[in-house]
DNA sequence: TTTGGCACTCAGGCAAAGCGAGTGCTAAGT
DNA sequence: ACTTAGCACTCGCTTTGCCTGAGTGCCAAA
């Protein structure tokens, strides 16, 4: 357990990881001499792939194939072996290039990402729709749609618009609603959500005794809009780049990465993990804990508006993924997205 | 090709398809005698079999496999053999059920109905957002993001909120925008979005003398909100159904499929096919004019609020589909949608 | 410690054979 | 005239056996 792996055995699991990615076949010592400047002959690294696969870190499907790379040997390239390089700056621009569209808001911004994730790392892409909570307050507005029903429309900082439709037991009239508007504005600007709760909360603890009788509805009423957190929401694209996987195609597993697709909360979870780290994560395989998703990787980063951590992004695909080419893109579009969301209203 | 079907021709054909829907296997005469309530011996069964096949309602995949239904032969039966049963009380209870959740917006109610029909008929579920053309205007309202920045939102009678964000090249006041907002509220309410934006065009041109710079600047502000028809989107639910269809376990053509569904503008465009059409629709095969779609069924229905057809949703699958169960489905659905989206807000 | 040699293993491909479901045709029965 | 039993035939699917080749593990020599 103790001793790190020698200089030879790590050229050479990196160079079987980095074949294996490339063709989806097992490797074999032969190839590995042919193709990777490997000055040895395949007896020797035959041994040394032995070795490797005692340690944990390969696996043979069979005695007479090639050897794959387990779990283990994936991580041990993430976390040691592979040096990742910057876009180079024409990457970049066609990266960039795709936001430049005018009135561009958050959730179109959001959805671009997901797309361009997709499409340059040819897996599928990922954005995780910030959290109500840690979005900061702009504006409330109220809209009458029946005598008991109020339309709250409420917009964050960065441009997302929530609405949500608020039974009321009693009529409202429009200067009513216009004077809980102003209320509201007027005193909770600026705020982060959690804040406006926590103050909500506080406020109507406050006045129990209920001596404002409009004031307490206004609480109530935007208690009743902001009270329930959208579990989450992904913006998935590239599901069918899956397909093209030769790992999945059998029917039976692809069903149920589909089916967890359709489902979100997986995926919701696996990318909260990443909210507050920062720079790339990478999960891989079982490390996802959900057995459906077995065989597939996530490469993750978190973005950021000028208070902090809003939500994550990244890449999902099968652990065969090109980790060297796809970390940058999601590292670049992350910090991407940031930028952009700093910049767009202040 | 003058002479009709005769009976036993019909009731042969309709057990076929039966069959073939339920087994997804080539139905052989032997099979259609022991389990359909045929009289006949097989090799009767043969003989009209032979005659389908001549006339193009069935096919041979090889010389000695049963017959499966050409798309011809979809066609006739869902045209004339087909029966529709009105959904048992039971099953309309359980998907109403689905709906009695408090404070449903619209956008919630088509997702939930995307969801239903997918879970209900097994198949993948698909629900088009109504246009903005035939939405009826509501109310108009502007948050300022910034000096030059404004976000537009716009609520219909039916509860949907658009917004969109634009860019004005003059600073507005506080108080110009509130203006602005009563005038439109003022003269625009109960108008649909089309007569809306005829208005704002004719009253656009009657001006250009500008002589009132802020009735200029309205217009020109809902004009820019509402220009811009978003190009239909679709609510898809189930795409994980295609997977289990034996018909799909070639992946090229999976593929295919799925890539079409993330582009949705097929969808689009097959379910507008049916916003004017009354009743249920069935697309067959072929019918879609998509090859990406070959082998694809849909089943469509329109649904309405007040002022008339507001969208489509239905169910996409194999040619293969229970149509007599899945219709009614459909059907019930697309009434039940009418039917809230007309009581929910007067 | 490296390397060539060698026996061994095993998946995949290919061909031959058998099976069985299903057909079309013909001739006999009703 | 229609129906049906019989029968020869077709052809896809599965099984079996064989072969090939890629790749391994181990041993002995360098």
């Amino acid at each position: 357990m103790a001793k790190p792996l020698t200089d030879r055995c790590q050229q050479i699991l990196e160079a079987i990881i980095e074949e294996y990615i490339a063709t989806a076949q097992p490797v074999g010592s032969k190839a590995l001499t042919q193709n990777h400047g490997i000055r040895l002959s395949p007896a020797s690294v035959r041994n040394v792939m032995a070795e490797l696969e005692d340690l944990g870190y390969l696996a043979s499907p069979h005695t007479s194939a090639g050897r794959i790379p387990t779990e283990k040997g994936y991580r041990f390239y993430v976390d040691t072996l592979l040096r990742v390089s910057d876009l180079d700056t024409r990457q970049k621009d066609q990266i960039e290039m795709k936001y430049r569209r005018q009135g561009l808001q958050m959730a179109d911004m959001l959805r671009e990402a997901s797309r361009t994730l997709s499409s340059f790392s040819q897996h599928t892409g990922l954005v995780m729709i910030p959290r109500l909570k840690v979005t900061v307050f702009r504006h409330i507005e109220f809209v009458k749609l029946s005598p008991r029903q109020v339309l709250v429309v409420f917009v964050t900082q960065s441009g997302m618009v929530q609405n949500k439709l608020v039974e009321v037991d009693e009529e409202l009239s429009p200067s009513e609603l216009e004077q809980i508007t102003n209320y509201l504005n007027r005193t909770m600007s600026g705020m982060s959500i959690q804040e406006v709760r926590a103050r909500i909360v506080a406020e109507m603890a406050k006045e129990k005794a209920l001596y404002d009788h409009l004031l307490r509805r206004a609480f109530a009423l935007s208690s009743a809009a902001l009270g329930d957190e959208t579990d989450g929401d992904v913006i998935i694209d590239g599901t069918s780049y899956f397909l093209e996987q030769p790992e999945f195609s059998d029917l039976r597993q692809m069903k149920n990465i589909v089916q967890a697709f359709e489902q979100k909360s997986m995926l919701v979870d696996l990318l909260d993990r990443g909210t507050d780290a920062v720079g790339v994560q990478v999960i891989i395989g079982s490390e996802t804990q959900y057995h459906e998703l077995s065989g597939c990787s996530l490469i993750t980063a978190a973005y950021s508006g000028k208070r902090g951590s809003l939500g994550t992004l990244g890449v999902i695909g099968p652990n065969r993924m090109p980790y060297s080419t796809i970390i940058p893109i999601v590292d670049y579009t992350a910090n991407l997205i940031s930028r952009l969301l700093d910049t767009e209203n202040d």
